[in-house]
DNA sequence: GTTGACCTTATACTTAGGTATAAGGTGTAG
DNA sequence: CTACACCTTATACCTAAGTATAAGGTCAAC
């Protein structure tokens, strides 16, 4: 039996993000002390540890939280948690495709800044947004592929 | 010269998000009739087209705010401009890696589901998670319902 | 019997890029 | 004169995943 402040010194974690991860329903409300101090025991520090494990992974916390249930639950059929693994798996593909896309679009930007820099224009403004528009700027802007980057950009680098 | 309605239209941004990009000052404080309307001119049409443009190639506003403002001053670089994006394309990179290794943790679970499919009877418990648990015992949340998998992505609905 | 470490809750703040709403001023057509 | 569309500002709100702080309760040692 843990308290929070022992869970938080094992697995690196704030103790304001283990009250956190109570609050959304990732973690159970752990027993009390009679004075209401939170006892943690070792299936708590287990799920913990894969939490940390699938957010280093990149999953979200609500997807975590959704693993979690499947499992705490046991309630789902086998082609219930098909359905939502083939999705899961498919998603990630199209999000692949998209960043692969993106890559493929600015590589060529890169190569021209280059040759540019090869030939010591010293001084001479770079050009490639003006020779490379993805849009033109008379029609709408909104492309739906690209325009969320942060549908992209999960792990909020950048 | 154009209302803030007009170029709205025109350039398929929310006009809240043209006074935001005056706020942060990535857009100049454009004259004003005398009633205090915005009256914007074709150069800040182009502005708003670039900064679109460099939006969609994924650099954030802050990136692209340095780019003007190196522009503004007539010191936009091709070196400047490459170290950026190259530094997004870095960044492409390491995400594609990481959802590669996230496919790769969830395809097996997916082949095991499958093969349960096509092996047991329909609306069988799925032991996917009892044979390979993420997680030891923990008390089951009191949850309402799992969400729709498609909504638990990396994009901003969920 | 007080210090200090530890715990509790609630609330606000953070980044990034906006969106939504309210309250009010302006311009024009009928 | 009155709709009504359009403009202005300020303020609050949104996601994601927490962190920081305040105000207070508990526990063991000295
Ligand atoms: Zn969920
Ligand atoms: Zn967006
Ligand atoms: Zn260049
Ligand atoms: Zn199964």
């Amino acid at each position: 039996m843990f308290q929070v402040g022992e869970v938080s010194r094992r697995l690196g974690l704030n103790p304001q993000t283990l009250y956190f991860y109570e609050r959304i329903g990732l973690m159970p409300s752990p027993k009390r002390t009679a004075a209401g101090y939170r006892l943690y025991e070792p299936p708590d520090l287990e799920r913990l540890s894969f939490i940390t494990q699938a957010k280093a992974l990149g999953l979200s916390l609500d997807d975590i939280k959704d693993l979690l249930m499947l499992q705490d639950g046991q309630q789902l059929s086998c082609q219930e948690v098909y359905d939502r693994l083939l999705k899961k798996v498919q998603h990630i593909d199209e999000t692949i495709s998209k960043l692969q896309t993106l890559k493929a679009q600015l590589n060529p930007l890169l190569e021209q800044c280059q040759q540019s820099l090869a030939q010591t224009q010293i001084g001479q403004q770079c050009v490639v947004f003006q020779q490379h528009p993805l849009v033109t700027s008379a029609e709408p802007l909104h492309n739906p592929s690209l325009h969320n980057w942060e549908d992209l950009n999960y792990d909020t680098q950048g």
